[in-house]
RNA sequence: GGGCAGUUGGCGCAGUGGUAGCGCGUCCGCCUCACACGCGGAAGGUCACAGGUUCAAAUCCUGUACUGCCCACCA
């Protein structure tokens, strides 16, 4: 005998080493097949995966299986990413904490074959979660950002970027994280609140005059200040505009300019400007030729500012010029201020502007495709509600800083002869002694030499002494080749011929233009045709309150613990009856439990099915005929299940498809159908009944394996005798079809019947405490014939339902004495209940029935009674409404028969 | 400052132009020979607010409020 709880570990263990060692889920390259593909958003190698790849990949399995049952070529790519910055980090902290050390006692060299042991290790553990989670990965055939053919896609998009002039070099005010110690692109900056001050400041005028106060939260740069600007508009200042005040503490003179830029209601209307760090100065700066002073170094140190603060740390400096400020009267008023700050998205420290050369792409030309693409629809976002954000963003869009100032990634593959490039190339001596290239300037005269080996001899002096550029590119400029790399772009392979484009992209909404937009931009420039034509944002998960998730707000739910607690397919499971597009949800332990309780009532009921599968002989072909009402109405309610489905997965609602068959299968499928087809095991219709039940749960479980993929193939691998099946996998098997000729309209309306009748008695056992086990009389009664039809030919499914020993059906049949009443329709439902009739209860029903009824025709007489109603309505809604007041006055007077009778 | 979402029973969410559904929770009764991770039943909502369109609006439009997110050079 199997065990009475589903327990899914062994079995999805099992499966899961199955399915992989059976390459189900390689590529085929079919070319007589239409191929479905996605690329999967390769997870950063920095850890274990958490919920949000949880959710993300199981949207995209859901979708991959499904189509590969629909019977096409579908394909999903798997793979992993080098992850910049973020990787850096995690190993930078790894070996800070287990040998106290930093990247720089290692060296550049051995640093990197740390990472790359690293890489190994985490990536195992990421494919191993792969395999775990039954995402149709082939884990024989992962693909990384930072493989041999990936980084000669990388070379291949830089070499003809440059070529085209769309890769540059460029020294201007760039995103500077000092704790990464790296330049970062505009998006990777996030702008977050914070509690700060504004300081208001003194800036005596050269001649000995008051001069002007400014604002400003960051007085640890005033000694970088090239002048102070007012607005031109601005009466207050008007007589100060071309004279020069004095730098408060560093005793230099700048000029007061009129700028447009600068706001008359803010703080006091005059705004100190300092070009080299500030992203607004910067541009006042170059409007007004101001020249460009640096007092923040790389490490966010304090440099060529007066003595006493040079080398201190920029938030030391802050609070000691406060200081220093104000013990010199200079500062006039210091106020809470809160504003957003600007934060290194990778770490959170404050980000520093920075001047800086860096190389950039030109992004003017490239985007124009991808606008177009999006307006016309051709790329499609779903939601749709993005594309206006998408377009927004697109046609703002600055150049992208693709240099960083870390060790691990692609190395940008330019090299300098330090003959000729001699005095654009600085070195410095590492920790290991070695001389390293810590800086290139093109402007000092640094000539770039593209390649992605390095050159044999220098092309103009035909010396050998080359170097390499230090910095590496932008982690998510090797993502944003993805969907072409992993098919081995540039070269022409048969893999790029046959699968791409790919079909959707889906990801979350959180790196729409981070990736997604990039990815676009690439594709259409390099192929011309977009990497894929429909974008499925999802949401992110959120902690049961809607926090999102984070170690230090220790609110975290780690999926690998809940799939050992509860299975894969739970998580799963519960993950997509929450999977509306774009919808953050939110998520705990309770919504697994459901899903756990689910799988275990699939479990039980193909248990029943199959100990009633006791002596017959399969395999048992689904029954072309209904027998009975119950079997139309399955079939019916199986057809539309199937229908909405498929739907739900063509819609990229998946929410909907695991609603949907979530209640066919315990709401129609096990607490009617098999409840109903219980009497008949006993009688000769059995062969039949199980071969419709067998069938419909097959089926079922078909519709469900792209869902819930475990349990479905180890149920159908025991259900599969019984069946007209070959195959040994449920991906390699049909998904069901939508049947139409199964729908039965009337059945539905039949079962209606009999199921609103068998509520009714039941609530009136359960309002009166009739024993569970005790059987009761009930009579049905109606003043014609017609109203009865339905229960007359249905009594045998009332009686079992209502656990009914005696049931009389008639024309005006007498209401016995001691009797509790109900209606349903047109129909008295009297229940003699002699001992257990509970006056007060009674009653107290009746009232309720008795005001319903009343609010019910109130309503309807009020909109039949109007003329426009019966004059614009179409005549299905008038019948409905008349017909619904029929019924409503039918309960009231029977209701109030009762109740007169109950006194 | 601009944009985008959301606002539905205690909680979390679906939802279609014809006066509302699901899961969890609550309450009552049941270990009914598949399942107590279960079965049966009940209570509980004027679908944020104000206008408008319509015979009819929770559902469409406009505005307001609140919440969240994204973008943006008010220091």
């Amino acid at each position: 005998m199997l065990p009475k709880a589903y327990e899914p570990q062994e079995v999805e263990k099992k499966l899961a080493e199955k399915w992989q060692n059976a390459k189900l889920f390689a590529a085929k390259a079919d070319p007589t097949k239409k191929p479905f593909v996605i690329v999967i958003p390769p997870p950063n190698i920095t850890g274990a995966l958490h919920m949000g790849h949880a959710f993300t990949n199981t949207l995209q399995d859901v979708l991959i299986r499904a189509h590969r049952m629909y019977g096409e070529d579908s394909y999903w790519v798997p793979g992993t990413d080098h992850g910049g910055i973020a990787t850096q980090n995690v190993i930078e902290k790894k070996l800070a904490k287990e040998q106290h050390k930093t990247r720089h006692d290692l060296g550049r060299e051995k640093f990197l074959e740390v990472v790359w042991e690293w890489y190994h290790e985490c990536g195992n553990a990421i494919f191993d979660q792969f395999r775990k989670m039954g995402w149709a990965l082939d884990l024989s055939d992962i693909r990384f950002t930072m493989d041999e053919k990936r980084a000669r896609a990388v070379f291949e998009c830089f070499k003809q970027w440059w070529e085209k002039k769309y890769i540059y070099r460029g020294k201007r005010l760039i995103n500077w994280c000092v704790r990464c110690s790296t330049a970062l692109s505009d998006i990777e900056v996030e702008h977050l609140p914070e509690n700060g001050k504004l300081w208001h400041l003194r800036y005596k005028g050269e001649d000995g005059s008051e001069g002007i106060v400014i604002a400003t939260t960051r007085p640890e740069t005033i000694y970088a200040d090239a002048a102070i600007a007012v607005n031109p508009k601005d009466e207050r200042y008007k007589n100060m505009v071309g004279k020069k005040v004095i730098i408060p503490l560093a005793n230099r003179a700048i000029p007061i300019i009129a700028d447009e830029a600068v706001e008359l209601e803010f703080g006091t209307g005059a705004l100190k400007i300092t070009p080299a760090h500030d992203a607004t100065d910067y541009e006042v700066g170059k409007r007004h030729n101001l020249p460009i002073m640096t007092v923040i170094n790389d490490k966010g140190k304090m440099i060529n500012c007066p003595e006493k603060y040079n080398g201190m740390d920029r938030d030391v400096c802050r609070k000691e010029t406060v200081k220093d400020l104000d013990a010199a009267g200079l500062l006039v008023k210091e106020e809470k201020y809160n504003h957003a700050v600007s934060k290194c998205y990778r770490c959170g420290s404050a980000i520093e502007p920075f001047m800086s050369e860096q190389w950039f792409v030109k992004m003017d030309e490239l985007v124009k495709p991808v606008i177009k693409a999006a307006e016309t629809e051709a790329l499609k976002f779903h939601p749709d509600s993005w594309k206006k954000p998408f377009l927004n963003w697109m046609t703002n869009i600055q150049d992208w800083c693709i240099s960083r100032q870390i060790w691990w990634g692609h190395r940008i593959p330019v090299w300098y002869c330090r003959h000729c490039s001699e005095k654009g190339l600085t070195f410095a001596t590492d920790q290991q002694g070695k001389e390293q290239l810590t800086k290139v300037s093109f402007e000092d005269g640094a000539k770039p030499i593209v390649s992605f080996e390095k050159p044999a001899q220098c092309p103009h002096c035909h010396g050998t002494d080359l170097v390499q550029d230090p910095d590496v590119l932008d982690t998510w400029f090797s993502s944003a080749l993805w969907p072409m790399s992993v098919f081995g772009w540039p070269e022409k392979t048969p893999e790029m011929a046959h699968f791409y484009p790919t079909s959707v992209m889906v990801t979350g909404y959180e790196i729409l233009y981070l990736w997604v937009a990039r990815m676009v931009l690439t594709g259409l420039d390099f192929t011309g045709k977009l990497p894929f034509k429909d974008v499925y944002l999802n949401g992110i998960v959120r902690d049961k309150s809607g926090q999102k998730m984070s170690k230090s707000k220790g609110n975290v739910i780690d999926p690998l613990d809940m799939t050992a607690k509860y299975g894969t397919d739970a998580v799963r499971f519960s993950l997509l009856m929450q999977a509306v597009p774009s919808k953050d949800i939110p998520y705990s332990e309770d919504s697994i439990t459901g899903a756990r309780n689910f799988c275990n009532k699939i479990y039980n009921a193909s248990r029943f099915i199959l100990m009633n599968m006791e002596g017959i002989k399969g395999p048992l072909a689904m029954p072309k005929q209904a027998k009975e009402l119950a079997d139309q109405w399955i079939l019916d309610r199986y057809a539309t299940a199937i229908k909405t489905a498929r739907e739900g997965i063509e819609k990229y609602n998946l929410a909907l498809t695991a609603n949907t068959l979530y209640h066919f299968l315990w709401g129609d499928f096990c607490d009617w159908y098999i409840e109903l087809a219980k009497q008949r095991f006993q009688t000769q219709e059995k062969q039949y009944v199980m071969a419709l039940c067998v069938n419909i749960l097959y089926n079922t479980l078909k519709a469900l394996h792209p869902l819930i993929p475990f349990i479905t193939e180890e149920i159908a691998a025991s259900l599969r005798p019984f069946v007209d099946e070959k195959e040994q996998f449920l991906l390699n098997q049909k998904y069901p079809e939508f049947e139409e000729s199964l729908l039965n309209e009337q059945a539905v309306k039949q079962m209606e019947i009999v199921q609103g009748v068998t509520k009714e008695i039941r609530t009136i056992r359960s309002q009166f405490n009739v024993p569970p086990g005790l059987k009761i009389k009930v009579i049905l009664s109606a003043d014609n014939e017609n109203e009865l039809s339905v229960v007359r030919a249905q009594a045998g499914y009332i009686k079992l339902m209502g656990k009914i020993e005696d049931l009389q059906i008639g024309v005006n049949q007498q209401k016995p004495k001691q009797t509790a009443t109900a209606t349903f329709g047109k129909m008295a439902i009297y229940i003699p209940l002699t001992g257990l009739i509970d006056f007060e209860k009674e009653k107290k029903r009746l009232e309720k029935d008795i005001a319903a009824a009343q609010a019910n025709i109130a309503s309807r007489q009020a909109r039949l009674s109007q003329e426009n109603f019966i004059k614009h309505a179409p005549q299905a809604q008038i019948d409905k409404t008349k017909a619904e007041l029929v019924a409503a006055q039918t309960l009231l007077a029977q209701a109030q028969a009762a109740l007169a009778d109950l006194a």
